[in-house]
DNA sequence: TCACCGGCGTAACATATGTGAGTGCAGGAT
DNA sequence: ATCCTGCACTCACATATGTTACGCCGGTGA
């Protein structure tokens, strides 16, 4: 069941049989999350995490004055609340962005896992590492990228992300966020974000026809984008 | 000697004096940098983390045209770059921004702390975890408040940083950062950040002088900024 | 003592991006 | 069939922030 995760961890570090059978046994249940509905909640103390196995999610804040800030998008795979098993209560919410099924591991699962398996919790460790690692990387692109190259930038990002877990087909993925989700995503209005999704058709690097994303030029969007990919770590090491 | 960690984790969780003991003992030694030099170079494999004992340092990334972004600021009891233990080749540079000293801890002291003591890697794992909510709540800064008021976020959250590890004195905290940094920061150009702190000087919310910072209306300050510090998780809980 | 340099401050002007309003289309509900 | 509603798309205009250029000051090194 878990095969989206463990594709991406073994893509990083051997894992034993025995890890993968205590990672299956810490599943407690599978949780089915509608379009547009909270996972958790900013508030909430969750007593579980969600891990994602199938569906789009987006971790956001909302501000006082009601704007929305996504903070990070996940796919299958995902770990998309670990932090709350050591943050305890989450600072901010997580949003189905399309139906999605949830695995949940309960805090205590994963209590016993770091109590008696090292190596794997390293590995639970290093995912959440890799999100403050993209957490960097939108950061630099927010503060000192043009709304276009972020843009490019974040789609460079999807794309290998999803790719990695089995989910492109050729030079397409299937990419179902709406404008005003990718302008939270980047911290732009609707209108620019069309307008600079219509500049990077014009030049010839995507084309987006509902949620078949398909990128025409890598070489020159990679560019554009300002795009490397060291940052997602899909080296594979002794951790 | 690490009592500025010892704090920081004492804040969030009981440590026993073990633990306490087995931190003491991962230092290796004490290593002593330079303003504006290198602490770790971005593409590094380094075989050591750095935690900071005394001074400034951020974390930044360069990028092609040049331009440069701050993603973290780092103050005493920081681990700097405590993910080069899992993530193994530095993505981004540290740099001293005033003179520091540095406890360096070996990866294979980590990795032995990881093996023998559960607990005490999970409070390493959330001192990690709170790097990451940090980022998000910058994120979300960068992209939804304007300038002014992400300016007014950063000293909210640099004041309470340091107070914690005891760098205050009643309203007052020294921030040795010139105006370039802040805006290699906050993803603004260095004209916009003096018009800024104009701005926010002559409400009456701030005084800057030198590196003497003080806060003249903590609670509009707040306001402006949009400031909650629940995302510093300040809070004492069982990890 | 002097020259230099880094950092702060300011002005005039340029531009990227936001705002508000509106169109048209496709799919779902009735 | 018909009406909604959400989403993509566009336009005209407003504004926040960037750029270039410069002056001033205080410290530091020759």
């Amino acid at each position: 069941m878990l095969t989206p995760l463990i594709l991406r961890l073994e893509q990083r570090d051997r894992l034993s049989d025995e890890e993968k059978r205590v990672l299956e046994n810490a599943v407690s249940r599978v949780r089915v999350v509608a379009a547009d509905e909270d996972v958790v909640r900013e508030g909430d103390r969750p007593a579980e995490s969600c891990l994602l196995l199938e569906g789009f999610a987006a971790r956001y804040k909302i501000l006082s004055n009601g704007r929305r800030q996504i903070t990070a998008i996940h796919v299958s795979g995902d770990f998309v609340d670990l932090h709350s098993f050591l943050l305890k209560t989450m600072d901010h919410g997580v949003v189905a962005l399309t139906p999605c099924r949830i695995a949940v591991v309960s805090h205590a699962a994963l209590e016993k896992i770091t109590d008696e398996h090292p190596h794997l919790t390293r590995l639970l460790w290093l995912m959440t590492l890799i999100d403050g690692a993209i957490h960097r990387e939108w950061l630099t692109a927010m503060g000192r990228l043009s709304a276009t190259a972020h843009m490019a930038h974040l789609i460079c990002e999807l794309f290998l992300r999803l790719s990695v877990v089995g989910r492109s087909e050729e030079d397409t993925i299937r990419l179902p966020l709406t404008q005003a989700e990718l302008g939270d995503t980047l911290g732009l209005s609707t209108v620019h974000v069309n307008r600079v999704l219509q500049e990077l058709r014009k030049d010839g690097l995507i084309r987006w026809q509902g949620d078949a994303l398909t990128i025409l030029d890598w070489e020159r969007l990679k560019q554009v984008g300002n795009f490397t990919s060291t940052y997602l770590n899909f080296q594979y090491e002794q951790r």
